[in-house]
DNA sequence: ATTCATAATTATTGATGCAAAATATTGTAC
DNA sequence: GTACAATATTTTGCATCAATAATTATGAAT
């Protein structure tokens, strides 16, 4: 019976906050597994809190479509089906390639440079002789998520990343296989090129690309 | 003091999604103005339910952008600057055309036969001599929900939904403008015929080209 | 008179308890 | 032996209660 430890962060977020986050963890390392039930009871003891804000934080991962409640049922995992995640794929593909367009068109100098230095790190990470994939997998992420930042839509930001978490969902997601780590490489080094040269539409292909490519690496199991 | 009428519907809903939808039409008719604070004693006495389901519901509005909730300080409904309305409507305009292209390409003819209709009703309750807005603005909800649902993505119609409801919250809504609705019919019937054309890029721009008239006018205040 | 500190009030947040509903189990009848 | 019904158990969902944190007001000191 692990009690949660309060820590005064500079940023206090209310305790349902805290365990929406702990949850989303155990669904993303599939120690709750996809379509499993959710017990109220045994994970508020074990976290030592009531029901109460547990019950507020499954309605903020059911908003995010991690979990679905069922009327009289309680919450359950989400199940993703094949069509769900090409559907999320073509969703990002669509949102994420807008936005770096966007970017393309109105990046800063010290804007393609901070991109520039994430783009570094991965290509670091990613290095055939390291299996760092957790850190290549990180800043794969990073890079995405300050492309998205600097497309400057917070709307944006939010479904980008409630549709990542629903992907995440998935075992046969391509952004976790290892095999695509070299192709994954070159299509951004062709993002990061379209983008230094200030080219939206061809920026927005590139991402695209990057995305089917993606998609078919995931399918393909 | 009006007590909740207990419904018992074929999909019984919670109580907590039952006042989640009573606060927001209490938010769309601006009976909660943006900015202003969500008193829980006040509404869950006059709703003559517990804080519980009020802040379950709550947690629901803040997920999908409607409220937003401040650490200690309990919920507030979101305010939309001009920019939010702009990123809105952008992503309103991307998700939409690209949905519209989907439906160009694998609508059956059952299906154009459905949004046909609607756009009958549609064009029925624009008549210059009636001046049924709502009807107006409802039918043309439904026109663009069901595109929505043909394209076959649940979550983007989530997306869509939501941010359509984001959107209600400005009071600079072009939907809402009377003025606009004319020219909001022509343009339907120009998407119509890019539909019945079976031509996805044609249909896309058409609803490109919808949205934006949309922005220029609730920007033109 | 103004500012800072302390206390009190108010409102949010978390816990506990109770009732209703759904499912599972057991018993009986055919 | 099987099927249906009734009962019991489990679990959700709502309400009430207690505690914590923040803000405001009041008082004292400079």
């Amino acid at each position: 019976m692990t009690a949660l430890i309060a820590v005064p962060s500079l940023a206090p977020r209310a305790l349902y906050e805290e365990v929406a986050e702990l949850i989303r963890q155990r669904i993303f390392s599939r120690e709750l597994e996809p379509g499993s039930w959710i017990d109220e009871l045994q994970i508020a003891k074990a976290y030592g809190i009531s029901r109460t804000p547990l019950r507020e934080a499954l309605k903020v991962l059911a908003a995010e479509g991690l979990v679905t409640m069922k009327v009289r049922r309680g919450a359950y995992v989400t199940e993703v089906s094949e069509k769900d995640l090409r559907d999320v794929y073509h969703l990002l593909s669509l949102l994420e390639s807008d936005a770096a367009a966007v970017v393309a068109q109105t990046a800063s100098a010290a804007d393609l440079k901070k991109l520039q230095s994430l783009h570094a790190e991965l290509e670091a990470a990613g290095k055939p002789g390291k299996e760092k994939h957790d850190k290549f997998f990180e800043v794969n992420e990073a890079f995405h998520m300050c492309l998205l930042e600097l497309s400057q839509n917070k709307w944006r930001d939010q479904m980008v990343a409630d549709l990542r978490k629903v992907m995440k969902l998935n075992r046969h997601n391509s952004l976790f296989k290892t095999g695509r780590i070299t192709e994954s490489l070159k299509e951004h080094q062709a993002i990061m090129a379209a983008l230094l040269a200030k080219d939206p539409a061809a920026t927005a292909a590139r991402m695209r690309e990057h995305f089917a490519n993606g998609l078919s690496a995931a399918s393909a199991i």
